[in-house]
DNA sequence: CAATCAATCAATCAATATGTTGAATGATTG
DNA sequence: CAATCATTCAACATATTGATTGATTGATTG
């Protein structure tokens, strides 16, 4: 409103802040820092950054707040700071999926070749589900998940696939899907499966075409009506 | 195998929108367009910031995605993109205000001081909602719930608020309501989220407010017939 | 106490970002 | 079409940031 309120010194808190998460070394580091407390060396090695530079940025995320540190003998270990830190990368996370998918929504040159991904139906979906046959996998983020899911899906958004692959079961075909047709996540996650060896399809519909057939939907929107 | 996840082109993308964010200016110009279409002069005005300054920055923003532009004679409109920029600020926002709050050991007191940020307006609430922008929170007993509440509402009545949080997304706001203005239920929820790091708002009319201004409830009390 | 290890500091250079100035563009007006 | 207005561009000086190197500190080990 009043420029007295626009000169407000929050503003520069908040660019300070803005600017610490504004490189990609520091936005590496924090992701494996949100994972539990790390030392300065098990850190360059996760993150392939030089040691003294791993060790500036860290100091420059200490700084801002955003890490804390520890003393354990010769090593100092990095932990997250307190406050709502997760929350601000999630939601740059969540800004950046969103433009990512626009931009390949307009250029469509992933799922324009639908065969090459090797869709399931859901014909064929329900009957090797019924067979025990498959794994269902939704990559959606773990909110949506918990809004409502297939039965028996396994929840891994896809920017964390990656990593928990391991708990993908490998003996059975797993079967991604997400949003629907027009969402890519299925689509990237599957290109990770296959490049890692995973039998693997893919649900094209998504929870919508599942729950426009009348099939079954698990969780908070839907338990007792 | 950690590595090649590390180098991921996202994290440079979220590293350069972060970036765009890490400057006063640019928030402060942010913080103007999202209430509404402004033209580059009045910008300058509200902000305070030089002309030629302030159009730089304006494409700074544009070149992010942050903001599109239109032409009328011989003005340029700006006005925030699509999708969830909001949040990132809202994320940004509580996140300083959590650090200031913890510098300062400053103590909270409920709704003793509604600052603009906790309260949200009926008429911008409508709008995020249709933006899927915000998770719409019902602190009320089941009961009332079940008997009407607002369109896609999560019931979680206030005092099992803190063991269910894990059902409240985190990427996008909580709006939490109750009976309206007289009733503390919703702002006893909010202390609760904030405390924990939701990007939280209050919708204090509450549910009469909502359907006193004659938009849609769900509930037993409403189903056709 | 010397040797070793983990991490930080200090100094440097290259690359980017910012603010200012004045000129150039694009659309409207008389 | 010339004048005017709103905005953008181009060029420059200055500041800030990032990566690299080698030295230094702090803690442990023998």
């Amino acid at each position: 409103m009043k420029s007295a309120d626009v000169h407000h010194p929050i503003f520069d808190e908040i660019a300070d802040l803005a600017r610490t998460l504004g490189h990609a070394h520091r936005l590496v580091l924090l992701r494996h820092i949100a994972d539990g407390e790390l030392a300065v060396e098990q850190l360059t090695q996760l993150s392939g950054i030089a040691l003294a530079n791993t060790s500036q940025h860290l100091q420059h995320l200490k700084r801002a707040g955003l890490v804390q540190t520890r003393r354990d003998g010769k090593r100092v270990l990095y932990r997250l700071a307190d406050g709502p830190i997760e929350n601000v990368l999630a939601a740059l996370r969540n800004l950046a999926n969103h433009r990512r998918q626009q931009i390949r929504e307009f250029i469509n040159d992933r799922i324009s070749q639908p065969d090459r991904l090797e869709n399931i139906s859901r014909e064929e979906l329900v009957r090797r589900m019924r067979n025990d046959e498959v794994v269902l996998l939704d990559v959606r983020p773990q909110n949506e998940f918990v809004a409502g899911h297939l039965p028996g899906a396994i929840n891994i958004p896809a920017d964390e696939l990656e990593q928990r692959l391991a708990a993908l079961p490998r003996e059975k075909v797993v079967v991604a899907y997400c949003r629907g047709v027009q969402c890519v996540l299925s689509a990237d996650a599957l290109a990770i499966l296959r490049a890692r060896g995973w039998a693997s399809r893919r649900f094209e519909g998504g929870l919508p075409d599942w729950a426009a057939a009348g099939l079954g939907v698990e969780g908070v929107n839907y338990e007792s009506g």
